[in-house]
DNA sequence: CAGCCATATTAACGCCGTTAACTAAAATTT
DNA sequence: AAATTTTAGTTAACGGCGTTAATATGGCTG
């Protein structure tokens, strides 16, 4: 059974071959010039193969986009793990959500179909955006105990916040540096945290 | 010269029918199915005339995100006659803003490259988005007369939190009404509004 | 060696944005 | 009024897109 091991782990190589390609693209020439065409091209197959690995683009880039929260959420179980002050540990998963934003900007705009990327799949229905979910309330819940409503409009305001200066911070980037849009963010999200409890 | 009069006429409602076509396909199908082709079917003409009025699909979605601009402009305009305390009309504002995005979510959407629609012209160029910018900073100059770097980063602050909030409100609307998104709105940009003097 | 399955390719369909070639009618000039 | 140009609009075409069907090619088993 070598045999089938040997295939296996090439078709996982593959797959994830077209996953990266596809990212290089979006992030070379934009999600606009990822066509199907030119990920399989660049793999050195016939555009069809695609298919034998994601049934649709648009599969291919919900995929893309919980792999994204996956990454974020592996992210916030790690540093959940590396801080108690629930304070500081909510301003440093703040701080991973912007940094993940800039270093990976092709993922965040297939997350939030920004940009050309545009992912039908409803992204509510996503279940790597519930962990996400899950994890940020519970740990507002920590040092806010107020009832599960309360808890999700502060994370509501939460996420708005973030996500806000990070898509402003980048549209306006040619006329006010990343570096200070980060700035912002950092004070921003610290007075946030610290006006929860 | 009557005639040239008519012809220019005609010619002007041809043109905002290319226009209010294409917000209508994007409104009823979403931005990623609005194509010169069904534009022009609409309009009963071919394809091709679609282009003596546009130079490219580009341009025409950079119109309409013009348009956009141009409209909250006017309201904004409007308001600044209509409130002479600033904190009231910088709130009045940001409750346009609001209307705007929900009434109006296809021009919305190509304002700010969301959801498929993906105009490539540079926003940070475009002249009317800089009125606007002027408007709501002149505005929060009057209550916090700081440096042009101060009211800057204060505009920044705002405009973030306006859209991260309508952006992610829009985004959630199946588990979250749109109404509960409505009040956290009011009273965050309420809020900030007060915090700023 | 013949037959079969997996793997991969080419060909095709109906879209897309865009441009060139063409046609018919209207306007202008002679 | 006839000839010519200008205008307004069309059809046809190019290359590229997502996607699927038909087809070829190689290695395995009988």
């Amino acid at each position: 059974m070598e045999v089938v091991e040997r295939k296996q782990r090439t078709r996982e190589q593959t797959r994830a071959g077209i996953l990266q390609t596809a990212k290089d693209i979006a992030r070379r020439e934009g999600w606009q010039a990822v066509s199907i065409r030119k990920i399989a091209d660049a793999i050195d197959y016939s555009a069809p193969v695609v298919y034998d690995y994601f049934d649709s683009k648009d599969i291919l880039l919900d995929e893309i986009r919980n792999d994204g929260f996956r990454y974020l959420r592996a992210e916030y179980e790690r540093l959940v793990k590396l801080y108690r002050d629930p304070e500081k540990l909510l301003y440093e998963i703040s701080l991973i959500q912007w940094q993940f934003a800039i270093q990976q900007p092709e993922m965040y705009q297939v997350m939030y179909n920004l940009n050309g990327a545009n992912c039908l799949a409803p992204i509510e229905e996503s279940t790597e955006i519930k962990s996400v979910t899950d994890i940020v309330c519970r740990i507002i819940f920590t040092f806010i105990p107020k009832s599960a409503e309360s808890i999700r409009r502060l994370y509501f305001e939460w996420w708005a916040t973030s996500h806000g200066l990070i898509t402003l911070g980048a549209l306006l980037r040619h006329q006010q540096p990343l570096e200070s849009s980060e700035q912002i963010y950092r004070e921003t999200m610290r007075r946030f945290v610290r006006g929860l409890k």
